[in-house]
DNA sequence: ACGCCCCTGTGCATCCTGTGCAGTCTCGGT
DNA sequence: ACCGAGACTGCACAGGATGCACAGGGGCGT
């Protein structure tokens, strides 16, 4: 779907006050309130706006560790099964397949550089998991910033 | 902060049905009103709810295309500085320092293969980057998945 | 010129929110 | 066993916000 900048300021406002109400918006935006809603309808029903829920952050309730994890798979298991058996442990947060050496690529939480071996062990123990590389995050800069993304494809 | 389980409840519900209520969770959860409210307060400002802002989607906008990029700095350049730098490009998503062979990790969207390379380019062409080595995401089996971590959090 | 789609302004009934308060309950510490 | 702090409850009220509907005005592509 195609945005207009209207819909990336609709998006900015919102995200920028999470009390934003529809009303307020269309009183900023100076439009009327049935755009903002129709323009929000619009996009969260062509998931343009994927999600729209509260966004827990592990660091912030006792998982202050973060680790990417490169993990190749046995070639008799097909990606979305282990995909699937990885999706068991809460501690992984994100799972892609990906190009190059590995197979996997996990994004993985922990509660301290200890226990994230034990979380490790449990992403090799899915008998599936053959090897696994893992960089540990030391800081993180910025991450989930897609609002910029939708503000420069506003622009054209 | 420790979080317990009629937290991750009120999570889950307003995680499942973006069209929730306060009033209607707390019908639903059979708590007061109040207590409900006062949780999400708690939550949001101890920073275990880190927004709840409408989350724009790459993939549905135009660029489908996501990798992640290590990238090797040069060593007269800080980490932060090469971050900000790096947060000028819009197609950058996020950005951490790592543990391990290179020095930054980087998610990067474009609108196909060959934009990619035009990212990549804008990320190398930031001086202090001397070397980077990407993988793309052929598919996304899960992401952003935290919910889980802060139901197994609260159960103990 | 025409039809179509989007935006606008308006109105209304309904529901939700923010807020305050007093009473009760629970749990941890002494 | 007792006490106190903090949490939960139930209630009430005013002010907004929402969902919905509808008619009119523009802009745009055919």
């Amino acid at each position: 779907m195609k945005v207009d900048e209207l819909d990336a300021r609709i998006v900015r406002l919102f995200t920028d006050e999470q009390r934003m109400s529809v009303l307020e918006a269309s009183r900023i935006l100076k439009v009327a309130r049935a755009t903002v809603q129709a323009r929000l309808d619009r996009m969260v029903s062509s998931g343009v706006i994927a999600r729209w829920a509260p966004q827990p952050e592990p660091r912030a309730f006792g998982f202050p560790v973060v680790a990417y994890c490169a993990l190749t798979i046995h070639q008799d298991f097909g990606h979305d099964a282990v995909a699937a058996a990885l999706a068991r442990i809460p501690e992984v947060l994100e799972v892609h397949t990906v190009s190059g050496d590995s197979d996997l690529m996990a994004r993985v939480a922990a509660r301290s550089n200890a226990d994230l071996q034990r979380v490790l062990d449990a992403v090799t123990a899915t008998k599936a998991v053959v090897r696994s590389s893992s960089v540990i995050v030391l800081n993180t800069h910025f991450e989930g910033r897609t609002l910029p993304l939708l503000e420069a494809a506003a622009r054209r």
